[in-house]
DNA sequence: TGAACATTTAAGCACTTATTTAATTGTTTG
DNA sequence: CAAACAATTAAATAAGTGCTTAAATGTTCA
């Protein structure tokens, strides 16, 4: 396995650690699948639902009529959330309940999403 | 100025504090606000540039040889970076360098992509 | 089994987005 | 001023997204 990177040479100069940092900077796949997480939070409506399953575990109707949306719509968006690993389901009898996913992305998130609504919706 | 929330009623009953969890349930608003931070970050090319960004100031020809991107893609998405706030931009003879702004939104999300890194990527 | 409830899927639509190529603007310097 | 370089803008296109309505699937219980 090798692990070289593309030897890059840039048009100007203009500081010397520029090699350094190129030297680190991550692959397009890489920055593709961690781009794929930040697309979770990346649509109000879905943030909205992924804040309130950071908060409880709630079935899709209650879930629904919290977010004043369709039911199909907010399905859509927990298939999301769940393909990409923030969310987790299970079914008990008529009732499918979805919560947040115990990984460390889905903590993070967690933890970024009340950062930046502490910082940019301080009253809220 | 009315702090009111609307008075939301559950098909469903399933715990007893939802009603303290949907006092504090972020307005849709506020949701898109805070999304559209995140929104910069949800697009692997634009990940990748700010990733840059974060470790160094650069001119926009040096930004599109190190992607690996044409000039006009990778000015693009320094606009939508500039106009979100993330970015800043100065001038300096034929060339315009583009840096991380020094905010705490800024700030928020060079640690959440730091982070995210380390935990998706361990190997990058 | 069949009716009612809960959720998901399918099809379609309006809208957004990332990129390319070509043209344009801004800046320096011969 | 004109040529060269740097960056942005414009127009066009292909692909993706979020939502709606309607249909289908899954589950319970009388």
């Amino acid at each position: 396995m090798s692990t070289d990177k593309k030897e890059i040479r840039l048009p100007h100069h203009h500081s010397d650690n520029i090699d350094i940092v190129l030297a680190k900077l991550p692959s397009q796949e890489d920055c593709m699948q961690v781009a794929e997480i930040f697309k979770q939070i990346s649509d109000g409506s879905r943030l909205r639902i992924l804040w309130l399953l950071c908060h409880c575990e709630e079935c899709v109707s209650n879930i629904a009529v919290a977010m004043e949306m369709s039911d199909p719509a907010v399905s859509h968006h927990l298939k999301l959330l769940r393909k990409s690993g923030l969310i987790v389901s299970r079914r008990d009898g008529k009732e499918v309940y979805y919560r947040l996913a115990d990984t460390r992305q889905a903590q993070l998130v967690h933890h970024v999403c009340e950062e930046m609504f502490r910082i940019s919706c301080p009253l809220g």
